[in-house]
DNA sequence: TTGCAGTCTGAACGATGTTTAGTTCGCTCC
DNA sequence: GGAGCGAACTAAACATCGTTCAGACTGCAA
C-alpha cells in the first residue's frame, strides 16, 4: 500500500500530487486504459472514494495531467535555441517532438478529445491556448524577416504546427512506433526528427530564396 | 432492442456486420469511451456474451473498426487525382485529411495505440503498412521528377506524412476542433486544408526551382 | 433421424467510476 | 482548554463494463 507518498495518520499529507503521481506511473506503465482513479487511489494508500475530494472526476485528473504537460511543453518551447528565426522555428519544433517522446505519457493525454471540450476545463484549455500562442509568435517572427511566406499567416502556423504534432504523434502512438519500423528507416526517432525538421528548414530556406529574387 | 438489425429467430442473420455497425454509431455519437461491447450488442438485440463468438475482444473489434478505415483511406488516396506528381502529392494529402474530418469515428481508432502491437492484429497491420505504403510511392514519383528533394526518401516521407496526419489530428481531436478556435481563424476547416496543403505545395515548388537552377 | 458444430442465452466474476452516509482530523474561536 | 466546524477520508453500495462458462437452440450433413 501507499508506495507513491507516506501519510502520517487519518489524512494525507499531499493527495492531490500523490494522485497526481500515481497517475503519470499508471499511465507510463500501461497507457491510458491503465489510467484508473481506483488504482491511483490505491497506490497513494487511500480509499477508493478519497481522490473525489481533490478531482470531481476522472476526467478532471486527466485534465490536470494533460495541464501539466502543456506547461511543460510551453517552457521547453520557451527555451528552444536558434540563431535566426528559421533555425528558432526549426528548433522550437524538435522541442515539441522531444517532448512527445520523452514524456509520452503526458503527450497522449494532452489531446485526448473528450478533453476539447471548453465549457468543462477551462484553466486546461488556457494554458493549450498560451502554448500555442507561442508558436505563432515564432512564425510571425519569421515572417517579418522574411523567411517565411507572408500573408496567410493561419495557414502557415498550421503548417508548421502540424508537421512537429503530426511527427510527434506518428512517432508516439502511431505505426511507425513499433519495431519493425527500424528495420525499414534506419534512424532512431530523435535522429529521424532532426533529419524532417531539417528536411522542412531547407524547404523554407530554398523558398525564401526565390521570394528575394523575384519579389 | 435490435435498433441495427433485424434478426429471423434464435440466430441473428449477420451479427458480426450488426455489431460494426453499432459499434460505429456508438463512436460517432460518443467517441471512444461510449464504445462498449455490451452497448454494441444492446443495440444488434442480443445478449452480452454474443459478441464474443465474432470478435475475442473489445480490442478485436476495435482493431476490425481500424482495419475498415485503413482500407478506405488507401481507397481514397489511390483514386486522389493531380496532373502532375507534386498536385498529386497535395491531393493525396487533401484526401487524408478529408477522411479524417469526413470519418472522425474511424480515424480516432484507426491510430489508438493499443492496437500498434503487431503481434496481435496483424492483418490490422498489414492494411496499416500498404497504406503508408502507398504514400512511399507517390513520394517516390515525385522524387523520380525533381519535384522533391533527393535523398533522405524516408525524412521527406516522414515530412510528408506528417504534415497531412498532424493536420487531421488536430482538426478531428485537437484544441483546433472546438469552436472558439472558429473565431480565430476565418476558414472552414476543409478551406484550412486546401490551404495548408497549397503552402506546402508552393515551399516545394520554390525549392525545386531552386535545385533545378543550382543543381 | 441423428449427430454435430456453430450460435446465442443467462448468469456469474472481478474491476471500474461514482455516490452516499458516517468517521476522523486539524483548526479556530470562545 | 474545550466546543464546534469544515475538510479529508473510510466503507459500503450501485450501475456499468469486459470477459467467461455451462447450457440451450439452430441449421446442416451424414
Amino acid at each position: 500500500m501507499q508506495d507513491r507518498a507516506t501519510r502520517d495518520g487519518y489524512h494525507h499529507g499531499d493527495l492531490r500530487q500523490a494522485l497526481l503521481d500515481a497517475a503519470l506511473a499508471l499511465l507510463e506503465e500501461g497507457g491510458l486504459p491503465n489510467l484508473s482513479l481506483r488504482k491511483a487511489a490505491k497506490r497513494a494508500g487511500v480509499s477508493p472514494g478519497a481522490p473525489y475530494h481533490h478531482f470531481v472526476s476522472r476526467g478532471a485528473l486527466m485534465a490536470a495531467i494533460a495541464q501539466e504537460g502543456f506547461e511543460r511543453l510551453a517552457a521547453e518551447m520557451e527555451c528552444a535555441g536558434g540563431d535566426d528565426p528559421e533555425a528558432k522555428l526549426r528548433c522550437c519544433g524538435e522541442a515539441y517532438v522531444r517532448f512527445a517522446l520523452d514524456h509520452p505519457a503526458h503527450f497522449r493525454v494532452m489531446f485526448r478529445p473528450e478533453l476539447s471540450q471548453r465549457d468543462e476545463h477551462p484553466e486546461l484549455q488556457a494554458v493549450a491556448d498560451a502554448t500555442f500562442q507561442r508558436l505563432v509568435d515564432h512564425v510571425r517572427a519569421a515572417q517579418g524577416e522574411g523567411a517565411v511566406p507572408d500573408g496567410r499567416l493561419e495557414a502557415f502556423v498550421m503548417l508548421a504546427w502540424s508537421t512537429a504534432h503530426g511527427l510527434a504523434s506518428l512517432l508516439v502512438d502511431g505505426p511507425v512506433a513499433c519495431e519493425e519500423f527500424a528495420d525499414k528507416v534506419p534512424f532512431s526517432p530523435e535522429e529521424l526528427t532532426r533529419l524532417v525538421m531539417r528536411t522542412f528548414s531547407d524547404l523554407l530556406r530554398d523558398a525564401a530564396a526565390v521570394r528575394a529574387e523575384t519579389g
